[in-house]
DNA sequence: TGCGCAAGGTAACTAAATGAGACTCTAAGC
DNA sequence: GCTTAGAGTCTCATTTAGTTACCTTGCGCA
């Protein structure tokens, strides 16, 4: 047995459908380019699963969204829906009113997108207490 | 009908369970602290899921993860196990070898978020070629 | 003896992302 | 005329991420 990573345990999952998203076996790198980093990338920055979270109750205007999420700076709330846009999740759509009014709704493909969402956030819910409880064990141990 | 935010239509999900985790109704605003995104900005960050994707294959030694995902330097390699282990989603044990070695391996709690990863994982396969169709139409449209 | 390597970091510094807030434009309301 | 609303943009300051060099310990090696 040398000091290699080749006696690695298996992968913990293996249900016969798809090995969720492992890597089989050690030293496999990671592509950069992946689905999914270009995933992550998208739904992991810190605005976007909030901003989809909103439209997904419904089309909501550009200053809705913001006072749904009141910590949001105008800055970032346009880049994040340019970015949700550009991706296809979300479509603009412009009123010409007295003052023009812009409409953001979830597009199909954004719907598509509200279900794994839903499984991560109910974990969050679920894990919530351990994750603090975990924490405080580690500050407390320094 | 003024043209308040009052008629939205209402969530998309309801299928009596669980609704998601969308707000009912638009205007709620979202609570900085709330267990959603104390969870998404752990595993919204650039590196937590590879690295977590890395050790769902068996644990590994510092040196091998960093092997795994070639393109994360060490400081961030550092970093993101550390934030990991403070929330119990993996564990870290030195071993006195020659030149001290370190295996992380994923706990007991952090073997539970692969199932919600892997269900996005699964969506971001399912959706890459729509995602990139959106791209380009986006960017050619200016 | 003294070189260099391996492992697992840390410290110092730079680059990129994010946030705060002032500014724009238009038409209506007071 | 002055102000307000909507939907942004622009500039600048702060925060966060990333890069590079360096440290420590013991071993093999020449």
């Amino acid at each position: 047995m040398g000091q290699g990573e080749a006696e690695v345990t298996p992968p913990v999952f293996d249900d016969g459908t798809e090995l969720f998203f492992m890597a089989r076996g050690p030293y496999r790198p990671v592509d950069p380019q992946c689905a999914v980093r270009d995933v992550l990338d998208r739904i992991g920055d810190k605005w976007s699963t909030l901003v989809m979270r909103t439209l997904a109750t419904g089309p909501h205007r550009f200053s809705a969204v913001q006072r749904a999420i009141p910590d949001i700076s105008k800055r970032m709330l346009t880049q994040t829906l340019r970015d949700l846009e550009r991706d296809g999740l979300i479509s603009r759509t412009v009123f010409p009113t007295k003052p023009p009014s812009v409409e953001y709704r979830l597009t199909p493909l954004g719907v598509t997108i509200l279900e794994p969402l839903a499984v991560l956030v109910q974990w969050a819910n679920r894990s919530h207490d351990a994750i603090k409880r975990a924490r405080l064990a580690f500050d407390e141990a320094g």
